[in-house]
DNA sequence: CTAAAACTATGACATATGTCAGTTTTCCCC
DNA sequence: GGGGAAAACTGACATATGTCATAGTTTTAG
């Protein structure tokens, strides 16, 4: 089978600075899973005994509220380490992970997360670094949140999906959502991330083929977001 | 003058996990400042060489948007390390740090801290643990900021207020903040939040005497905050 | 102590956004 | 390939929230 040693998608990530023997144990223990798009990775308030490693796909973080709403927080793709946080800070998981794309994910027991913090300081170190990315794109959001309207995080979402998940051969984004999880990356309601894709399809911004967007004016959308 | 061996402000943070010869060249190197209230500490985009340990006083994290409004990310008072994030990855500051009362605290120039990531992995795990505490907290407001409304969100920020920073003899918020600062918690308008502010006074939830706010009816605002 | 500045408060109004209801389209699965 | 479910869309409407203008109040500085 696939071993850790020569896998690709670690060094996106802080597995990277793990031990030849580090990574020897983890790829004895580890678990290829595949998880149909729609299924859950796991869910909110769950324990995880262990960290997901993105193989392919992308999955979505999200939290339920009181009023059923999700919203979703972050959009995790090839090479990210999904659950560490819960795992580090030995706490149930305040997120749900499901999988908007068919995923091939190795579930990696937490014994070996663990081992590695306390005794390679490379590997903590990576993951700190890591994690302090995640926080200032977390303190982005809450900016953002506050500070735009729909309108311009619903362009922002464009360019965001552009940048990080790019564009098929046709010029369409390649990871498709559902209107519902894009109202849901950009805190609307569906309605409103509807109206909002019609008019920049009428201003000529985006063009549509079913759920597949493509986007034709970036610098309006970018200046949409700048205020202009 | 004061030893960080001896501070118990350390016991709060990951310092607490650094060895007596750490923290004697720590303490050996700090400098201790005062900061008037309304003072920076530091801004957006400044290169941070170094963290600052709070004894007393809190500071306000926030960001300014294009449109010239500011939102506080954080509220952080004794105990807590800011600038950790910046000097960790090694990038510019992502936010602003002012004092919202005056303030006493220690600046720790950033090599003991790259050095300890280094050498001391109880205190890298340490931070990691802040870290991870962070990064949750900031989904939560994320998700708060997406699905309460203006109302839900200021009766939370007084709950918080009041947990965090507790009230004094008379049983007002011991941290005061101006009606700007509480809409820039909340992510509103500043005319928004006085108004709310108004509202719950008349429903008796809450007591003004200047800037000074009472909570009377804590149960009512968290009734509220879920919805109810 | 007083004047100026900063902050707080309130009203009137505009508008962005959510909600509900109903229709149309797309997507699957048998 | 057809029937049914899910998703996408549209309109009408309610309302929460922001904006602007103005007045009152508190704090600050000289």
């Amino acid at each position: 089978m696939s071993r850790c040693e020569n896998c690709i998608v670690r060094k996106f990530n802080a597995l990277r600075a793990m031990s030849k023997e580090e990574l020897k144990k983890v790829s004895d223990s580890k678990e290829v899973k595949t998880i149909k798009k729609g299924e859950p990775l796991f869910e909110e308030g769950e324990k995880l005994n262990g960290v997901y490693c993105v193989r392919n796909g992308v999955s979505k973080l999200s939290k339920l509220s009181a009023n059923g709403k999700d919203q979703i927080v972050k959009l995790a793709s090839t090479g990210e380490l999904l659950g560490q946080r819960s795992v580090i800070a030995e706490e149930f998981s305040n997120l749900s992970a499901h999988a908007v794309s068919d995923m091939e994910v190795c579930y990696v027991p937490k014994e070996h997360i663990l081992n590695s913090l306390k005794q390679n300081p490379d590997f903590t170190v990576e993951i700190l670094r890591h994690m302090a990315h995640d926080l200032k794109e977390a303190d982005d959001v809450i900016v953002n949140m506050s500070q735009k309207n729909v309108k311009q995080r619903m362009a922002e979402a464009f360019l965001y999906l552009k940048d990080y998940f790019g564009e098929d051969a046709e010029g369409y984004l390649v990871l498709t959502l559902s209107r519902e999880d894009i109202a849901n990356v950009v805190g609307t309601a569906t309605e409103s991330a509807i109206r909002i894709i019609s008019e920049f399809k009428k201003k000529g911004w985006l063009r549509i083929s079913g759920k597949r967007i493509g986007i034709l004016e970036e610098k309006a959308l970018r200046d949409l977001v700048e205020g202009f």
